[in-house]
DNA sequence: GTAGTGGGTGCACAGTCGTTCACTGAATAC
DNA sequence: GTATTCAGTGAACGACTGTGCACCCACTAC
């Protein structure tokens, strides 16, 4: 039981970070007391103290864990586990993946999609940092794709930036429609038939030379 | 001087909607307190009910107005001033009013965006419900467009889903590149060339029969 | 001219907020 | 076995929260 010390306090740490990611489901961070985390957590307020400097700090921990939830997801897109060759077998296969994570992390998801807008500056930019590596990411998978051998690297970084806008977006729908199966599905359906023309598009495009 | 009574209530309801904007600004409606409103305006706390019943009521008046914004807008952007013909006539037109609306209602766009994803319920869904008349607007536009004869109502929908997610993200944006007039060029050049790209893409879309 | 309306006031209430400080006691290091 | 570290305690602080109530008085309706 060498470790027990430090397990405990990682697991209060945890406590905190999931009921602080219960507590602001409806509102948002800013909205957020100290107090409240701790009575969920079931620890007195001052010992907050011992695991983040301010709620501010717990936001941006926040960040770090929801982005790893983000990124899996990314990996699974990039995988492409079950797609069909084509455009719309990618569409399908990647929106497929994103409705899947969604549910399975929908606190990391809802989390980010709200404090993107509302959270605290330091976390605001937090997040939109970690929104512009993902595009670039995306964009390096793009340039993979047939079709885009002669984009300039600045096109294929506003075509990524588009599909992840929108991905978000679907993603926030998903989220919002979250109990009415038949308009999830239809917002999935949306999202491929988006997802289908983008790339239909892309496939036109030329970059200006 | 008969008006005077309602002037006078009119004249403080207005005071408490900027004040709401300003204080709200970086943090969110679920973090303003009737006080902090009623100190701004210069009245005392409990002079707050003689105009709306909530801070919720009040968001819910801060949406209506935000989409008369909004939706003088989109009437710039249907007038189309200044277009020249062709898809890139009209991305350029219509991002260059988009910019100009942003900057000139700042407030209000960045209100839209915030509340959208971290407002009170009842706010989210009434931005909700008006985001999506503004896409059926959008939607009976681009049936307009040359190209889109035999698109099905469904895929009009949807594109018009697409493009003002994508528009709505670029207000985002240049709201948070606010100050940096470089970065805030690029962004609208990116929206520009998206704009194009998903009209390109459109193109040559054809509606499953 | 008089009665009444209603926007704004001032006080009071019971809570909650973040943060301080001195503390306890069990797991740790040596 | 003893000394130390440190997550968690509990009381106290001054400030802020939403809301109820009785009140005032300029403007309004008649």
């Amino acid at each position: 039981m060498s470790e027990t010390r430090v397990e405990r306090k990682e697991r209060t740490r945890r406590a905190i970070l999931d009921a602080a990611l219960d507590l602001c489901e409806d509102s948002s961070l800013v909205a957020l007391s100290l107090r409240q985390v701790a009575k969920e957590v079931g620890i007195v307020p001052t010992a907050f103290y011992r695991h983040f400097e301010s709620i501010e700090a717990l936001g941006l921990a926040l960040v770090d864990e929801s982005f790893v939830s983000l990124r899996a997801m990314l990996r699974d897109v990039r995988r492409g586990d079950g797609a069909v060759d084509g455009f719309a077998g990618i569409a399908d296969s990647s929106v497929r993946i994103l409705v899947d994570h969604v549910h399975r992390q929908r606190q990391h998801f809802r989390f980010i999609a709200r404090e993107r807008a509302a959270g605290p500056p330091s976390v605001r930019d937090a997040i939109r940092h970690e929104i512009e590596l993902c595009e670039r990411e995306l964009a390096t998978d793009l340039a993979r794709l047939p079709g885009t051998e002669q984009w300039s690297g600045e096109d294929l970084r506003v075509l990524s930036n588009l599909i992840v806008t929108a991905m978000v977006a679907t993603a926030e729908s998903i989220l919002a429609a979250t109990g009415r199966p038949d308009v999830e599905r239809q917002l999935a359906e949306n999202a491929r038939t988006q997802l289908r023309m983008v790339l239909v598009g892309a496939m036109r495009w030329r970059s200006r030379s």
